[in-house]
DNA sequence: TTATAACCTAGTAATCCGATAGGTTAATAG
DNA sequence: CTATTAACCTATCGGATTACTAGGTTATAA
């Protein structure tokens, strides 16, 4: 799929492969981290860099990170019905933070925004559900493969908290 | 939205919990390890599995593994064409393995069939791409720790060949 | 020559993502 | 008391992907 890129180029007519080699070029490449917890984690980032605790608005991180303001609203919301944010309404309102940044783990903002941090169901701790296909998860080639995968991410994103990613200038 | 599925059933009066509910228990959940790459890894475990190098048939994967047989078709012949089986037609014919299992290691499975392996295109070595939102990659609060998610879960998939996934009984 | 099994080309429904649009509610400033 | 502000809510959208299925064609072996 990815590899055939060029065989359309000398096909036939001019058109399809044009349009095949667009297909190609502008390849939607899927990565595990939606926008969404992106664009969540960064404003998370720009609200724990605020010294004071003032709140702050969307329209200002959103200029500031460069995100759709109407989006971001609706991550702030949700991060707010998590429990990571308090809101204000009204002038002078905006979200802030109600815990330490210390104490926020990057696995439990993930977590909330994406969904599970395991790459298949079946290890997954929070969203478990059993493949349907497989008999026996002791026999499954892939389990043991991404238990170890699950684990390591874990580590990572549980050593990181968002004092730790907010830290850096 | 999607989640709409069985709201029509109890409609009227019988509440809003029950559609939370519902909500929450037909969530589509996304992960990141698609069915091909899974049904991809499972079918060349079963192939290494063979002490004999005779070819393998696309039928006797899908049955023994629960795989539809057309979408395993597909996949298997991705996995040739990316170098890692060989192939015979007619009878007798099927997929063999053209390497030793200790020198395919699941990097190099997993970016064939899935794709990047980073969870964000501007910390992915094969399929780097900038984010158009990022001003600076140094100032990026989700860089350097998606960099360290990136690095650990190389170290596993590096680490781990198709004869160490496949060795498991 | 016929059975076999890989190979090829399309198309599909369901679903998600990343927004956008257009409003309502609550808090503050004047 | 009124206007402004900014959070909050609901609905909808195009484009894209996923996991298949359908229906063939080609090459090999018995």
């Amino acid at each position: 799929m990815v590899i055939s890129a060029g065989i359309g180029l000398f096909d036939f007519s001019v058109e399809i492969s044009i349009i095949n080699a667009q297909k190609s070029i502008f390849k939607y490449i899927r990565h595990m981290l939606s926008k969404k917890t992106k664009y969540g984690i960064k404003a998370l980032a720009f609200i724990a860099k605020r010294e004071d605790r003032k709140p702050v608005q969307t329209s200002e991180i959103s200029k500031s990170e460069n995100i759709s303001q109407k989006f971001l609203e609706s991550i702030l919301l949700e991060l707010r019905k998590s429990g990571f944010l308090g809101s204000k309404k009204g002038k002078g309102g905006g979200y802030y933070l109600i815990k330490e940044p210390e104490a926020i783990q990057m696995t439990a903002v993930i977590r909330v925004l994406e969904g599970p941090i395991a790459m298949v169901p079946c290890v997954s701790l929070n969203y478990y559900e059993k493949c349907d296909d497989c008999p026996s998860e002791e026999t499954c080639s892939v389990h043991s493969l991404m238990i170890q995968v699950r684990d390591s991410t874990l580590k990572v994103l549980g050593d990181n908290t968002l004092a730790d990613i907010s830290a850096k200038k």
